[in-house]
RNA sequence: GGGAGGAUUCCCGAGUGGCUAAAGGGGGCAGACUGUAAAUCUGUUGUCAACGACUUCGGUGGUUCGAAUCCACCUCCUCCCA
């Protein structure tokens, strides 16, 4: 349950554009609290980020995002790259110009594309061939590739490419792939020119084996890096496995830099990851949940599309003050999305990014309250786990 | 007034003697969704005491072992000619 703090650095972490500013740690979980500073502003830890995969969070503005609180978003790579291209991004003045977010960004390495592309793909130690979703057409993502495209996007943080491992995967494949983003994570580094601005995260495989997470860790670590992630988790296996993987992994991270836990996830992971010390969260979950009609609620998921709200005239959530629950109904947002209405899923996309980005919030408030398990205890009593 | 074509399960629309409770859409209902090929996908959608039974394809009456499908008449709708 706790997570050990160890390896702590010799040089300072602020060498790098992006570093970690300790704050507090929680007695009664190890979860901690702290912050994250990059060239484009700092954000508070943990973190959930919201995800916007072709450089814009589905159904929301830039404004309205940072208006919830969030301090960094996800872009990604292989999309960018597809289309519209990453040098007509480059053309435009960089990501954050080109979208008009001037908080902080962290593009992925287009590894989870190896993962949910797969009928379209196939892995060599040279790369990754795709042939797009888009048209068809063929094309190599390599370890050097993703970095140079992710140097003219210009995010903030970049990720390494990596093989986002399926689950299940048999142990031997799980260690080959995972041996093979140790390398992989090498020609990224040796690939990566804009090191004064934008900071490099390697990323730890392992698929649900705690002694491969546990080499992966050793391996990826054993780079210099701003920060470290943790990748191929929920994937599907089941809760208790992501946890116990956790538990084998943090401890062999440094806990001077960011820990990102990659796409988690739900109230009750990134809650579960918080009190393992991870410091960083993305997930598609809000917005996409919510534009098939389910939002977030203190008691639970609830699908608002059904008809049992037709005539429910209280808000999406009665314990939640955002936005939308301060000016819509349930009954209202219901018929929104049965007519087809777009707004219908801007509504619900705020309200559920909202509710993550406030749960993170009270996660946080929770350390430096010395009470994370408290908090979670009394959380998962509503929420239903 | 004359001629032609139609009426199918919530809607649209296949089906033209048994394999049809009846294709396919839509709509409805329910579920899924975790570094976004997702405003997507999956299941379900006559009734019931329900591994079986019953009632359905405009109405009535026939033909047949058997009809949504064939025949007769009736009702309504559409189109064309006057």
């Amino acid at each position: 349950m706790t997570a050990v703090e160890s390896g702590s650095s010799n040089p300072p972490a602020n060498r790098f554009p992006v570093w970690y500013e300790p704050r507090h740690v929680c007695k009664q979980t190890g979860a901690r609290l702290g912050t994250v500073h990059t060239p484009h502003g700092s954000f508070a830890t943990p973190a959930f980020m919201p995800v916007g995969t072709q450089a814009t969070v589905k159904g929301m503005s830039p404004e309205e995002i940072k208006s919830m609180g969030a301090g960094i978003i996800l872009s990604n790579t292989y999309h960018l790259w597809m289309r519209p291209g990453s040098d007509l991004v480059a053309e435009a003045g960089g990501l954050h110009r080109f979208m008009n977010w001037n908080q902080a960004i962290l593009t992925d390495s287009g590894g989870f594309q190896v993962f949910s592309l797969s009928d379209l793909r196939h892995i060599t130690e040279e790369g990754v061939r795709f042939k797009s979703h888009i048209d068809g057409s063929r094309h190599i993502l390599t370890p050097e590739k993703s970095i140079e495209i992710q140097n003219e996007l210009g995010a903030d943080i970049i990720m390494a490419f990596d093989e986002c491992t399926p689950y299940p995967a048999e142990y031997d494949y799980a260690k080959r792939s995972l041996e093979r983003t140790t390398r992989w994570l090498e020609r990224c580094i040796s690939t990566h020119r804009n090191t004064s601005r934008q900071a490099l995260f390697g990323i730890i495989q392992g698929s649900t084996y705690a002694d491969l997470r546990r080499q992966s860790a050793r391996e990826i670590t054993s780079f210099d890096l701003p920060g470290y992630a943790l990748g191929g988790l929920s994937v599907g296996e089941p809760g208790p496995l992501m946890y116990e993987m956790l538990e084998a992994a943090v401890p062999l991270m440094p806990s001077d830099r960011p820990r990102y836990l990659m796409g988690v996830g739900t109230p009750d992971y990134l809650i579960e990851g918080a009190i393992r010390g991870i410091d960083m969260f993305d997930c598609v979950l809000p917005t996409r949940i919510g534009r098939n009609g389910t939002v977030l609620t203190h008691k639970g998921r609830l699908i608002v599309r059904d008809a049992r709200f037709a005539r429910d005239f209280n808000p999406l959530d009665d314990d939640c003050d955002c936005y939308v629950c301060r000016n819509y109904s349930r009954a209202y947002i219901r018929h929104l999305i049965k007519a087809g209405e777009m707004f219908g899923l801007r509504l619900t996309s705020w309200h559920n990014i909202h509710f993550l980005l406030n749960l993170m919030e009270k996660i946080r408030q929770a350390i430096a309250q010395d009470r994370l398990l408290d908090f979670r205890n009394e959380f998962f009593e509503r929420f239903g786990y």
